[in-house]
DNA sequence: AATCAGGACTACC
DNA sequence: GGTAGTCCTGATT
């Protein structure tokens, strides 16, 4: 807990029936679905800061993670309260308590955590962008772009580091890309405040909210080859990130489904650096482990379903 | 047309 | 030697 009460993250205003509205919204953000290039991030009002002109109007729920190179927004910085709409009665804001406000903190914190661990794992790449070289840059760029289904915008940012990268403004990203620099910007942005939030909490308060700790990550980096049915499982225990392209038919069993086969190859490329990679030749590495008993084709054969021979 | 099965070869650790 | 990437033929959906 001692980190989320640094952390960077506030809520700017609430609604009144905040979990319905939650769930309602939650197909209405974009772009992007999500903070981290996880494209069904289940926190639909958790905004980057560019995105609040696109998203506070229809999502009521807006939490803003600042710079964390803003020393200033690393202390709680309560915002003015927005003008009242019909969405927002002051009346219940007044009613929302500190409480819930932390936990609602928290678990936004925890998520963010969490999934800028798979990212880094799935990636191959360090948490903090100061750490990155130019392929790492390019990877995550990839990666971002495939999530968000942006054009293609990472040929724009050949050559540069992550610290270049984190020396730009928005203006030089939006130079970079008009259409999608404030958005990458942002996305940075995300990156590089837990990463400094991270530093200012090293000890692992913000980790308790799941088993894949920082450490494991750092410690991954710069990781050995992961195999491809890790890199499959990696992506099937992250459903609300991935759900879209691998998705459990049955879990128990093992039984999954790859939903958009293009997507995972390109993904199973980016992280193998492989930008030839294609279905045709990732399903040719999957039945390769038919013989050696780690996945198989189920028992009613079905096109693009797999399982795990030992489930999770 | 996309997917599936598996042989053959190659590259890389 | 193990793992995966590449290319391939032919079958199946």
């Amino acid at each position: 807990m001692g980190c989320t009460a640094h952390s960077p993250l506030y809520i700017t205003h609430l609604h009144t029936d905040a979990r319905k509205t939650w769930l309602d919204d939650m197909e209405d953000i974009k772009p992007p679905r999500s903070l981290l290039g996880l494209p069904e991030f289940s926190w639909p009002g958790a905004c980057l800061p560019c995105y609040d002109k696109l998203a506070v109007d229809e999502n009521p729920w807006v939490l803003r993670m600042t710079g964390a190179h803003d020393s200033s927004a690393l202390s709680r910085t309560p915002e003015p309260s927005p003008p009242a709409t019909s969405q927002a009665p002051a009346e219940i804001e007044g009613q929302v308590e500190d409480s819930s406000l932390e936990q609602v903190q928290t678990m936004v914190v925890g998520e963010v955590l969490k999934d800028i661990d798979t990212a880094c794992k799935l990636l191959n790449i360090a948490p903090d962008p100061l750490d990155w070289s130019c392929v790492h840059v390019q990877k995550w760029l990839l990666w971002t772009e495939h999530l968000y289904r942006l054009p293609h915008v990472s040929t724009m940012f050949r050559e540069l580091t992550g610290k270049d990268l984190c020396s730009m403004t928005e203006a030089d990203f939006k130079q970079h890309s008009s259409q999608h620099g404030d958005m990458l910007y942002a996305h940075l942005d995300i990156w590089r405040s837990t990463a400094a939030m991270k530093e200012r909490c090293p000890t692992g308060d913000s980790k308790s909210a799941d088993d894949d700790s920082w450490s494991d990550v750092m410690s991954n980096y710069p990781s050995q080859p992961i195999h491809l049915w890790q890199f499959l499982r990696d992506l099937l225990l992250k459903p609300h990130n991935y759900s879209r392209c691998i998705r459990w038919l049955n879990k128990e069993k093992g039984i999954f489904k790859i939903e958009d086969s293009a997507h995972v190859a390109r993904l199973w490329g980016i992280r193998k650096n492989r930008p030839a990679m294609n279905y045709d030749k990732l399903s040719r590495s999957i039945r390769q482990y038919y013989k050696k008993g780690i996945i198989r084709k189920p028992d009613v054969s079905r096109r693009l379903v797999y399982q795990f021979v030992n489930p999770v």
